[in-house]
DNA sequence: AAACATATGTTAGATTATCTGACATGAAAT
DNA sequence: ATTTCATGTCAGATAATCTAACATATGTTT
């Protein structure tokens, strides 16, 4: 278990070969960077480099959306921050409101886009991309 | 073992990925694969793209290099048919001067160069790449 | 139904990464 | 003293990717 994080971190592959290996659009795989899903490292250049891991993720995530689940659900499942970009006026509000919502109707979002996904257990905790390397 | 060898071969890795995993220069890259020591798949765009048997083969020769051992060296290493731009009608010629040379002066070059090489066994067929996967 | 939000497509213009081919060069071989 | 080898470096061309903006189909709210 030690350099393995490492390895599965190295950022390596470029956007068009995660196109390829995931069958996500660039424009997809740039709005779940931007929804903080991802976060691929970037070259000098500013290109993005994606590692093993995040390839993992957005097989993942490829899944769920395949299964109808929206942005709101993913986040949920992997807990990111909701709020894209409110001022700072707004948030206290905004926050206010999400707390009330959070235990009504966010856990019936929630239920409802689970359990409309069916089966679901990725024993684990990571996607498909074994399948590229032993 | 079935897919890992399609795992192994499938072209995943840009230039530049590969420069900083082999340190190894573009130039040298390049000019190994121009000695047909290396055959990198292509982008429909004309840009390279190196698979895990690739890079493996890159840290064997960097290998080598390091160790004193010339391209004509590694040509014998990983038999590479010698000869690179010669017209049909000096390729005749050639062709027996290259015989003549063969039994007397490779194996002389042969055998000074992996001597002087020190220890040699790689009991793995494949570089060090696993170092980045599990 | 109308208005809005979400997720993705598409296009444009800019910038980076890579390509080939040529010339330069130090070290090694002849 | 020349050649050859292995690599560096540069120039000009092309491909891949970037961000930002607008377009749009589908789904959601009022």
């Amino acid at each position: 278990m030690g350099g393995s994080e490492i390895r599965r971190n190295m950022p390596l592959f470029s956007i068009g070969i995660v196109m390829q290996l995931t069958d996500l659009s660039a424009r997809q795989i740039r709005y779940y960077e931007e929804h903080e899903l991802i976060s691929p490292a970037r070259t000098e250049g500013n290109k993005r480099l994606f590692s093993l891991n995040d390839i993992d993720k957005l097989l993942e995530i490829k899944d769920l959306i395949d299964q109808g689940v929206n942005m709101a659900g993913i986040k949920q499942i992997y807990n990111v921050k909701q709020q894209t970009a409110i001022s700072a006026a707004e948030k206290k509000q905004a926050e206010k409101t999400r707390r009330e919502l959070s235990d009504a109707d966010l856990r019936k979002l929630l239920r409802k886009e689970l359990l409309q996904a069916g089966r679901f257990n990725r024993s684990a905790n990571h996607g498909d991309m074994s399948r590229f390397f032993h």
